[in-house]
DNA sequence: TATATGGATACTGTATACAATACCGCGATC
DNA sequence: GATCGCGGTATTGTATACAGTATCCATATA
């Protein structure tokens, strides 16, 4: 049985995960308080193991900290949101290009694979699930660079910004449009054409940040306007 | 007086850049286990901020952090260094394309200050100080480019790494080859050709990286072999 | 002599108690 | 009526106490 490994989770390590799906999952909202003794009676235990997540969370950016004062939940500013697709599109496109090297034909069937699956599940419009599957489709050539570290980087920066990638497939149309966009990587990888894939993954990225940015009031989502910080 | 926002500082935060700059200097090798009682003890305070302290330095990498076991030093592998070397060169190099259009020709010259300050430390052969400045360098066109994430996220990679990097300026001659190529990167920026620019970045950082881990022998500085974890 | 087992020890994980500081509301004074 | 100041309250920061578990060593047995 695979939970007796997984029982010898510390009390932080659950708070831990427990806080920042709240956070990615958008239940604790961007510029929100997270109150120490709130966690602590709502969840039974004790402030230490909530203070030591907090730590943690604060490293990865979830959480800002001020002394004394407590902890809130970070927000993002357009220009954040601007960087933070800007080294999305640089990570993924390098990692793309040396995937196309990398990749076996094996891989890249599977890649077609997901694309077909993410077909019909945009056709449905489940952007939740399409959002699933898409990730993994991203993943699978990100890991198949071989660089172990690339991929750790991107996969925290992703999570980090998960909430904003979410909204912006949830634009209309883009859904489809993605699957047409990886129909071309994949092409492009299929073909070895190392600079083409860099170049679309790039293209990809930034598009998703612009869509972003442009739509008007889409910075609800993130921000902390007219909260007083 | 600076002194009293400085005071402000916990506990937590002050151990935080003492075992952080241990690490990073060298007085807590790679393997090394760093126990919590000692910690206490020596500097005279409870384990309380030494553990909080851990989670953030666990999440920077500094620490691999075993549940119920304790803590130890962050070890690397010739596949971390590699790995290390191409984010980095890939970063630094997409910094130096946007710091051709950003930079203002008053900071090109502030560049070819810094680099001429560092062919006088070079002959003189202080390779610590020639650290210091050499990482000025890299900090004002990376600052340049205008992408404060990107910027954060370079000296994160970097602080890690840090030991890694002072290692391979340390071999004979590599200063001295330094300051040419920042001349060239200097040119490039002059002349506001920004492919060549980061071309030039680029193998600059991937040098680096060659360096190190071709050195036979070199490995001592960061892995941990022998050791049985 | 080598291995296994048991207990002592020491360390990590968690809870709780205490200290210091920031926030809030009330009252006093101008 | 508005602003300043003071004290109570709540929350964060730190210390300490306790519980659980891994490590290590000694002893006993094969």
């Amino acid at each position: 049985m695979k939970k007796n490994v997984e029982k010898h989770l510390t009390l932080r390590e659950r708070i831990l995960e427990t806080i920042r799906d709240a956070i990615m999952s958008g239940a604790l909202k961007p510029g929100e308080k997270v109150a120490e003794p709130e966690l602590a009676a709502r969840f039974g235990i004790s402030r230490t193991p909530i203070r030591e997540a907090f730590r943690q969370l604060e490293s990865e950016g979830y959480l800002s900290v001020i002394p004394r004062k407590g902890a809130l939940v970070a927000c993002f500013s357009a220009k954040d949101v601007e960087e933070f697709y800007a080294i999305k599109s640089i990570l993924e496109g390098y990692a793309a290009r040396k995937a196309c090297i990398t990749l076996s034909t094996r891989e890249i069937n599977k890649l077609e694979a997901i694309n077909e699956k993410l077909r019909e599940i945009a056709a449905e419009g489940d952007v939740r699930h399409f959002f699933k599957v898409h990730n993994s489709f991203h993943d699978l050539f990100i890991k198949g660079a071989g660089n172990e570290k690339l991929h750790d980087m991107i996969s925290q920066l992703l999570k980090k910004f998960q909430r904003l990638r979410l909204a912006s497939l949830s634009k209309p149309g883009r859904m489809e449009l993605s699957v047409e966009e990886h129909e071309k990587i994949i092409e492009a990888f299929r073909k070895r054409d190392a600079v083409l894939a860099e170049m679309l993954v790039q293209k990809n990225a930034e598009y998703g940040g612009k869509v972003l940015i442009e739509e008007e009031g889409a910075a609800e989502i993130w921000s902390c306007k007219g909260l007083d910080l």
